[in-house]
DNA sequence: CCTACCGATCGGTAGG
DNA sequence: CCTACCGATCGGTAGG
């Protein structure tokens, strides 16, 4: 809390920037970057307004770190998963680990990855341009997973891919909008999607058959 | 433009009205809610920024309106489409009108629908309130959708409705933040989401036999 | 629908 | 990391 950091001389600043960037996110998550004022984000730290200062040079700065961080973890969570999986792993049980992962991964940096969907497209420019090369990073990464699975034919060669990455972009990341965690578990959730993804939800001619 | 507003007496209040929103929801979609001003609001309506209170009590006057109209567009929009189906039509046809009717109307009364999703969470608490019901009640009819579907056996039983109405409404809304009218057709989107959800996109038992 | 204006608050800075 | 403060700008109002 706020006595803390007055009070421990040893805290480094790098806490600080920590905390700073964890307050900020999860202000910009619930109220967007403009409603968000330093001084909102200075007193969930602990600090007065100026102190910030100390830390970051200008509020699109604190904006710019927040954006980052969010994606590059999930992009990390995802990858460490995918990566550690065993090559004869089927394509199925890979598309169904890295939602999982994606959803998961979402949650807990939740307060990041609600503020990068929220406030990004309130982001100045600037700063948007240069986050989207990581953003653009993470797509090509989804990108190429689709397309070595529609190589290997575990994906039937009339889908679109671009439709379908798309598709799933936005069935993940607008769990942020309504996800709360204990109502369901995200390993229900992402088996839930990867089912329908791969399945359908029509049945199958032995389902209809069985009618 | 700016001039027109002053030099015809016989435009009435009621079209500066929808011009103030039109523009507000503009401006909503692009920067925000709080970093929208009223100055900039009435600048691109050709007034200035105390005569927007000849119209409305309030900035938040404006952006309940805003929030509203864009869900009721869509609303109306989707269930005409649907109502407007012979009795017989497919259901798998009948998710596909569906489909392309809201991905449509979205597009349609695009600013409005951006900055639905995109303010909503940086709205007051009273007005996300009251907004939720009409939002409520759009869900509530994509959700009587699922379940006479699953009853008239044309989705499979272990499907999870509410994973898949969060879904398709995730997969819908996300267009908003990457579509761009003329790139490919919202035809060509809805047909290709409606084929991955009904279908999925796992080669079938032919298509596999057939490699 | 405009002019003129108000109190409040904002991001940021100087000088410790 | 704080105090004290600045210029700029905001939502909103009074009085035409």
């Amino acid at each position: 809390m706020a006595a803390s950091a007055a009070l421990n001389p040893a805290r480094k600043s790098v806490i600080s920037r920590q905390e700073i960037l964890d307050a900020a996110a999860a202000l910009f998550r619930q109220k967007g970057y403009y409603a968000t004022t330093l001084r909102d984000i200075a007193g969930s730290v602990g600090m007065k307004a100026g102190s910030v200062y100390y830390h970051f040079d200008s509020k699109e700065q604190i904006l710019e770190a927040v954006l980052d961080i969010g994606i590059e973890a999930v992009f990390k969570d995802v990858r460490h998963k995918v990566e550690n999986m065993a090559e004869d792993v089927a394509w199925r049980e890979r598309f169904h680990i890295a939602i999982e992962a994606h959803l998961a991964s979402l949650v807990q940096h939740g307060d990041y990855m609600s503020a990068n969907v929220r406030v990004f497209s309130q982001a100045p420019e600037h700063i948007r341009d240069r986050h989207m090369k990581i953003r653009r990073a993470y797509e090509d990464y989804w990108a190429n997973l689709y397309h070595r699975a529609k190589k290997a034919g575990a994906i039937r060669g009339n889908i679109n891919l671009t439709a379908l990455q798309a598709l799933v972009f936005g069935a993940m990341n607008w769990t942020i909008e309504w996800y709360k965690p204990g109502r369901e578990k995200i390993e229900t959730l992402a088996e839930a999607y990867t089912d329908i993804l791969m399945n359908g939800v029509q049945p199958t001619e032995r389902d209809s058959a069985a009618k």
